[in-house]
DNA sequence: GCAAATTAATGATTTATTCAAG
DNA sequence: CTTGAATAAATCATTAATTTGC
């Protein structure tokens, strides 16, 4: 709303509504006919003359293309910035091996037979800067679904909660992530879990299969780690 | 970036861009085997634990769904709005006439060579629901083009500069608004008959006829008008 | 220009709802 | 019907962004 001695025109909230709507159902230079008739609708609902309406337009249509172009090149840039971090760091992307990923199915690459990971730890050039990465070999009970295990929080502890996939017992088993896990992925594979009950049905089951936990790997890249520091 | 001693992750700029990219690619719902994996990327740019990315999908999906609910809503409590305000002041949005406007197409039909205007108003149902129809005669000068009048200001005057479209000289004519233009809208009734196909025949029927006209024939039909609103 | 004050965004947690299995 | 798993909604808490007064 124009304060009463206002320099220049302040829309009330409905002619706002109204020329928005109006917007919105395609107008976007009308003609002086037409500003003319908008303007005597809107003066129902506060001072207002054509000048204003005009220029409402006008500056609206400016700005929206404005707000679009903006938009264009900010995600354009984006994606190219994500496509030269694709370049140097080829892996990105690749992880996501799940098929009810649908968009990523033509990116994965997971083999769950071959599913065997390493830990590799190496100093290689990035972008000119030496950069350290780690890969950790994390022990995970065999068997798991990877792809049906959840997180969780349990109480105060984040749980990965994996389905061991017993031919005789299918029940869930719980394994613990340790916290503070801020040191990046301390996992440790719980056989003797002490969690839920289900994991003692577990136990007992896995009693005479000799279900060994042989270590499943996870490959993780933590963050990035700068040998020397300017 | 995350602070020094921050209490809670803040993604990195790329850590973000990475997350949105998958999100636009149509993850949802990472499982925990997909969630370590995504971690392990993002670990590249700065810190990140798995809770982060499961957190963050969550809320990003969230609020996304939050933001469009809150879009429809608005659009439609606005359409409401509209609508109560047309049961009001039914002149208003029926006085767009030019076909410039594509959005309007379907409601107006601009015939050159009638010259007159009609009103029609009329309550009748279409599927189980009332609807009031419109229809108005506006009287504007003679023998203009109102569809290529366009305003603009001339020294400290506001212009509405209109094509005569005389035959022997179309150079355009200047006619001043008078000021203020506030209470314009002289709409009559008039009870002639419906809608675009008669306003295309007429404009068929007419289209040899002389087109020294002056009136533009504008059937507009609003949008459904609830005859009885909440 | 800057810094306190205010507001908006968004990460993190908790609570409610949905849905399927038994 | 009850229960448990999973998800969505609501809420809390901290950080980023913006405004405001000097």
């Amino acid at each position: 709303m124009a304060p009463a001695g206002s320099s220049r025109w302040c829309p009330t909230t409905q002619q706002l509504m109204m020329l928005e709507e109006m917007y919105r159902s395609g107008v976007r230079t009308p003609n002086a006919n037409q500003i003319q008739q908008i303007t005597s609708q809107l003066s129902l609902y506060g001072k207002i003359e054509g000048k204003n309406v005009f220029y409402w337009f006008q500056n609206h249509k400016a700005r929206e293309r404005l707000r679009l172009r903006k938009k264009l090149t900010k995600q354009l840039q984006q994606q190219q910035q994500l496509y030269h971090q694709l370049q140097h760091n080829p892996h990105f992307l690749h992880y996501l091996d799940s098929p009810a990923s649908p968009a990523f199915q033509h990116l994965s690459c997971y083999n769950p037979a071959s599913a065997n990971l390493f830990l590799q730890a190496g100093i290689h050039d990035e972008g000119g800067k030496q950069v350290t990465n780690y890969t950790w070999n994390i022990d995970i009970p065999e068997n798991v679904d990877k792809n049906k295990a959840i997180m969780r929080m349990y109480g105060s502890d984040w749980l990965m909660m994996v389905d061991v996939g017993l031919p005789l017992s299918s029940l869930p088993c719980y394994s613990m992530i340790s916290r503070p896990p801020l040191k990046t992925l301390e996992l440790f594979p719980v056989t003797a879990s002490n969690l839920k009950e289900e994991c003692n049905n577990i136990k007992n089951n896995n009693s005479n299969s000799s279900n060994s936990l042989s270590s499943v790997s996870c490959n993780i890249t933590p963050a990035k780690v700068p040998v020397s520091l300017p």
